[in-house]
DNA sequence: ATAATTGCTGACCATACAGTCATTAATAAT
DNA sequence: ATTATTAATGACTGTATGGTCAGCAATTAT
């Protein structure tokens, strides 16, 4: 029989894989009640391999947030910025569709983390802040202001706040992740949210 | 000197204060990371005597959430429905400061704990689910049909969900809990929303 | 072929902590 | 006073796990 070697070097793939892991597990179980143990058997590798690519569990921790983010929140925003449409267009249909996937994305498992072990790591809050929220409230303003400049929503719609869009994606993101079992029709409250918005907007 | 006595005997106040401080440290950091010394700690008790009233720390981190929702709920839920308004007043009312009230609340931490360890407590889910956020959106859909009934808002108004209401409230609390520190105008943002809502309803 | 390099393994250590229980001492009963 | 009862203590146990490191084996260089 051909002897198989016990491992293969893959230095360039195994931070990713043992990334990749570490998310799910972390996903699963939380911070506190994941081994490393487990993410190593999940990625592969052997224990001590992780700790060869990350300095401690905190760091993998860290270095796992920062990592869907910037995978996924760069996409998702991105095709929502490289947009002509009027601003009512933009916001029935890029904007919807994006806020109607994010409830079932890796971003609300990176909220949830966030809601649990933010307190003990600022930085990471403060990263995603800047990275994420900042940045979408950012957009959704400049469309509004967009709107106004082009005249189809009222001055005073500059007044609203940017957060009022959002609330429905928070509240179906926070009802999924609790009660997975309670069926809410989630693009709905969001659709609904946007037309009354808008209805608003445009008076 | 008086020879004071090591300890008093309390078996009737032991079980409260111990929830108490089993309250507050799992609010301070989390289900895995709080350790029963600490809480014996500020409780003032031995280690040993907390497993003489909660059989395990599983059992002591339930009976916690279940004693802050009892709690709370009751009271807050209550005058609520005693009250005889009309729809709309009661919204803009009693609704509103209600919600203005919850995300700076124990609730909040209570949210916080069912999204981190709920998953591995379903019945918890179940109970906070039978005895918080049913009853609330009952409250709120019995308001919206009230208000059909007498004609202060239209039919359709039947066809929204309770959720938009406590959308905002939901996104404030999730706010407060992640950016302690990035201010927002959440009571504003709940008034906007509820504004929005009558708009709606009345039309 | 042989040697040098280094990605990778897995046994090991130190520590922390949930849960136990024999013992103590504050009450209550007599 | 004396005894019985039991609330409360705190030392102890077993286990789980974050983190280390000496050595091995898959590459790469010569």
């Amino acid at each position: 029989m051909p002897d198989q070697p016990k491992y293969q070097r893959r230095k360039e793939d195994r931070p990713q894989e043992i990334a990749d892991a570490a998310f799910a597990t972390f996903a699963e179980k939380g911070y506190a009640a994941t081994r490393i143990d487990d993410v190593a058997k999940k990625a592969g590798v052997s224990k001590g391999l992780t700790y060869l690519y990350y300095k401690t569990k905190e760091d993998l921790f860290k270095a796992v947030i920062k990592n869907v983010v910037v995978r996924r929140v760069d996409t998702l925003i991105g095709d929502v910025e490289s947009s002509d449409l009027s601003s009512e267009d933009f916001i029935r249909g890029p904007l919807l569709s994006f806020m109607k996937k994010v409830p079932g994305s890796p971003i609300a498992i990176v909220i949830r983390l966030l809601i649990s072990e933010g307190p003990r790591h600022p930085d990471l809050v403060e990263y995603y802040y800047n990275n994420v929220v900042a940045r979408g409230l950012a957009a959704i303003r400049q469309f509004i202001e967009r709107g106004v400049e082009r005249g189809e929503f009222r001055r005073e719609a500059l007044e609203y706040q940017p957060h009022l869009f959002l609330a429905p994606m928070m509240m179906s993101m926070i009802w999924r992740l609790i009660f997975t079992d309670k069926p809410l029709d989630t693009d709905q409250l969001m659709e609904s949210q946007i037309e009354m918005l808008l209805a608003q907007l445009k008076t």
